[in-house]
DNA sequence: GTTAGCACTTAGGCATGTCGAGTGCTAACC
DNA sequence: GGTTAGCACTCGACATGCCTAAGTGCTAAC
């Protein structure tokens, strides 16, 4: 029993099995496939393979189907990156120059991205840790609620409405606003931390609480925030292929719902060579997609924040992966250096 | 035959549909609701209720279930809208007022939604339109993209990125933008384009170009963007329901990811006297949600915000326009006057 | 190591029969 | 005239039995 064969036979079930969505037999294998030996012969590999885990029969007699262990392997050693066409590459291109906003560009990347692949598509909001602060506003909305707006050279806008413990009138905020603004001006957001004490310090005494409010939102905004949030296209998707999800797509749907929890997955995943991360079926730390998969890489400079698709692990990984590493190829193009 | 005892029937159907999910018959509505009359008398009053359209028979020996039209009757005539629970509501206020950020607010308020109606929330995010410019800041990305950001004194913060049509340093866009607000601060979004004009001629011509577009760009902020967006959620509350949507939960996926579709579906629906708007079946204009149903209110200080309810058109109204109107009322509290 | 052949297993399709729920209609009743 | 009892009829749901096609595992021969 040749080993490179038996791949082989793991590699065309994989491709049948995705094409065709039902379990693929021996007899039919050696003929959409030209393999060289009898239907016999791949039934003894398809029993080695079986043995190893790699794949695995719905019931006696039906074809084989593969294992998440067996997706695994194709994915790691048998398939081959499949490049996306010359058309789908300019309609990327054209796509994503037309928009303004990041909010815009975001959208329409994950948009593009659910519709290469057929599947939902989420992207992350990137990283821009290495701005520096642009603008500093402090607007009082109501007594003590004070609206702190933060804006940096990268075009990073955040905003986040804070209680300062005391009342000020609107003269007293501004007067913050241009001591503040005075002093951090042109820092970068992750010196900010340590710029903020002095800056609080020098403050009169009567206004120090307040001062010390705005320096927390103010540092609040510059760390955590907007990285958190992430877009997302594409569910109808699932729906779709409502016979991959026998159960229900009601699991994945609260997965997706559950951001927090998709963002450490998807920061979790460790690339491979290729550029691209694949977690497949159960090896995904949620159990709402023991029967789902994430293709997912890192876009921007420094490849941190993320963008990938989920789908069913019956999907056509070759494809989908580069459809995701093209896009986030293009998205870290648009964004800038 | 009597036309109270009628309604009364129809009353019962929907209520035992609404439960059951099952068509019902004359007999099992004798026995649950005791309407003092006999199954046969009930028989002839479904069969006139169904020569009215308002009731029908999947086939012909099975109970019978509601039509649009009889849920239309049902929710304008027939059914009592039902009160939320003591601990509902202080779950609500606890909830709500533990948030700081606007989108934290409109994120937990339709959360509570979805979860209090145990089906798919939306809310609009509030027109603000009678705020004055607190602030204008211009961010100069690369050659000729600048980023324009306007802060309202109401909280609002729109930001957008311009082409600028011509090479500018920095100490020129700071100029401009101290140009821009000295001129503008103060005044309101609404006089916002007549007063574009006398900025932008005032400007020297060697920036005219730039400044133009910049106006351009403040314009924009001023009126569109961010009210057209919208916060959902509970969409894995359509699976949960597999049942109600027979052929696939597909369509309603799509029209929920088409927020443009959405927002003039609730911008249209017209309130009826307690404040609710409900959209039954095929009288939405959208195909995709022809077995769906919308509940919505306006909310925020001209109820021109909308927040709503999206289910199986076999939903139970009297609750669920119950829970739409109250966090309706506790999202204007929150917000202020 | 490969192949042919064969017994065995099983899902799925199809026809058949039965059961129960529910209807519509008619004639009698108040 | 509205209400009721009774009855024949319809139809889906379910179970049963049967058959076929697909596919497997195993053994013996090559």
């Amino acid at each position: 029993m040749s080993e490179p064969r038996k791949l082989e036979v793991l590699r065309a079930i994989v491709e049948d099995y995705v094409h065709s969505r039902e379990p693929v037999g021996s007899k039919a294998l050696v003929e959409r496939h030209h393999l060289g030996v009898s239907s016999a012969t791949i039934r003894n590999d398809m029993a080695a393979l079986e043995d190893e885990g790699l794949i695995t029969a719905p019931h006696t007699s039906a074809g084989r189907i593969p294992t998440d262990k067996g997706y695994r392997l194709f994915v790691d050693q048998i398939s081959a990156v499949k490049p996306l066409s010359h058309a789908e590459r300019r309609a990327i291109q054209a796509l994503l120059e037309g928009a303004d906003d990041l909010d815009d560009v975001l959208d329409r990347t994950v948009r593009m991205l659910s519709q290469l692949t057929n599947q939902v598509a989420v992207v992350q909001y990137p990283h821009l840790s290495r701005a520096t602060i642009r603008h500093i506003e402090f607007v009082l909305l109501a007594p003590r609620q004070v609206l702190v707006v933060l804006i940096a050279t990268t075009g990073k806008v955040e905003q986040r409405v804070i209680d300062i413990g005391q009342d000020l009138g609107d003269d007293a905020i501004a007067a913050l606003r241009t001591h503040f603004l005075g002093s951090l001006a042109g820092i970068s957001l992750s010196r900010l931390t340590s710029s903020l004490p002095g800056v609080v310090s020098s403050v009169s005494p009567g206004q120090r609480a307040a001062a010390q409010a705005l320096a927390h939102g103010l540092e609040t905004l510059a760390h955590s925030s907007r990285e958190e949030r992430m877009v997302m296209a594409g569910t109808a998707n699932l729906a779709r292929s409502n016979v991959d999800f026998p159960l229900s797509i009601g699991p994945v749907l609260e997965a997706l719902e559950e951001q927090v929890v998709l963002l450490r997955l998807l920061s979790d995943m460790a690339q491979d060579p290729r550029g691209v991360a694949v977690s497949i079926g159960r090896e995904n730390p949620y159990d709402g997609l023991a029967e789902a998969s994430v293709v997912a890489t890192g876009y921007g400079p420094d490849s941190t924040a993320k963008i990938g698709v989920l789908g069913p692990t019956r999907m056509d990984y070759p494809t989908t992966m580069a459809a995701v590493r093209a896009v986030a190829r293009y998205l870290s193009r648009i964004l800038g250096p």
